[in-house]
DNA sequence: GGAATTGCCTATCAGTGATTGACTATCAAC
DNA sequence: GTTGATAGTCAATCACTGATAGGCAATTCC
């Protein structure tokens, strides 16, 4: 074994066991499980800890607090859906990349509900009234710049910087409003779910010649 | 006193004093306000009976649980919404008329995140894996008829019923995630609120005459 | 007067997130 | 081997949460 390096890493001429590492993944696979089927708020920290197997005092050898714990499963769900909207952006391009990112967004979301929610429908705790670090936030940025990439690639150089933020996040928060309200509110009386994704979607593209964007849906 | 008329009314040969009403009031602003400083989850019960006067278990007495006091707080705040939105519908009309509506909205929503969070943004509790009733659904539904009934008014008879609920539900989707994002993620690099909002509404609109929708907000 | 009712309280419950101190197995060093 | 440090674990416990039970005083009716 390498203990040796370890060794001379650390200075203490110990390495961590390997247990470590594995239970924590351990720990964050049940959790995710949890969080998605009961919700953040109704999951303890002792029913976490019985379905891994372990005592609930001993989530804290692995995890400071629970919030850390929601926030690193949070973060891996994050990296799902960059992984995908990179590929996205590495393949089409044009009018084409923008509808497909935006379809890949929403179907993401939809096919990983529990990790949609985990990563941008829970609300960190504020500690005190003021507004807490929001470190979910920081992964949730990368999958907005990827967007914001988007954007650029399809209108092209002729925006200043902040009317392609403009446009990011307004076209960002209209397919998280979709999303998320279709995940929230399944017993509403949506109209079929495909073409109003259809929809959704075109509304946000550029006007292909000179048709209108919004209207056409049908 | 009109002890006999209610007495007549009730049956029982007994009234409530008068002083219970009137807590009730006085319990439902104090939640009011200290679920808007602090947010919903993060107000205990004591705090609210410390904030009022009483102790904690005589709250239980007007509310039989601490959620049924949240959705009362949230269907009077909601009230407010739908009212607004009546008002707005019968002063303005056309483009006007959707854009006021939407900016009321989205107003309502930012100023009254937690009543805007209990509605749209949380999930209720799944007794077994299955989705629950939705009480909270029912206020947010009114708010949801009246914006669909904007968008009739503004669209006039060209479109059938199918093709209205499409468009009623995007453009609803897409005020609900910029509301909800902005609350659920205020610590987001955003551009410029005002902006934003405004842009965001824009987009909502029909083209006025052969303008692009979006990429205009600049 | 007595009886019933209202409004409120103290005391308490189970369950929560989090901490403490101790126990066990492992592994390096002698 | 034996020793000693350390990683990993857990029972016991803390302060706090939402909610309940039972009792006490004032009011209201007969």
């Amino acid at each position: 074994m390498d203990m040796d390096t370890a060794r001379l890493i650390t200075g203490t001429g110990r390495k961590p066991k390997g247990m470590g590492p594995e239970r924590r993944e351990e720990i964050l696979a049940h959790a995710l499980r949890l969080f998605s089927e009961h919700g953040v708020h109704t999951v303890s920290t002792r029913q976490i800890a019985g379905a891994v197997g372990i005592s609930q005092p001993s989530l804290y050898a692995y995890f400071p607090t629970k919030q850390a714990l929601v926030e690193e499963v949070c973060k891996r769900a994050f990296g799902a859906l960059t992984e995908r909207m990179r590929a996205v952006i590495g393949q089409a391009s044009g009018r084409d990349l923008m509808a497909t990112m935006g379809r890949a967004y929403v179907d993401f979301g939809l096919s990983q509900p529990d990790a949609y929610r985990v990563a941008f429908m829970i609300e960190v705790a504020r500690p005190d009234g003021g507004l807490a670090q929001d470190p979910a936030l920081m992964a949730g940025i990368e999958a907005y710049l990827l967007h914001r990439e988007a954007v650029v690639k399809v209108m092209g150089g002729g925006l200043s910087e902040e009317a392609i933020d403009l446009l990011a996040q307004s076209q960002w928060a209209s397919l998280h409003g979709l999303v998320s309200l279709l995940i929230a509110r399944p017993t509403f009386p949506w109209v079929d779910r495909e073409r109003l994704i259809e929809a959704h979607i075109d509304s946000l593209l550029p006007p292909p010649t000179a048709k209108p964007s919004r209207v056409s849906g049908t």
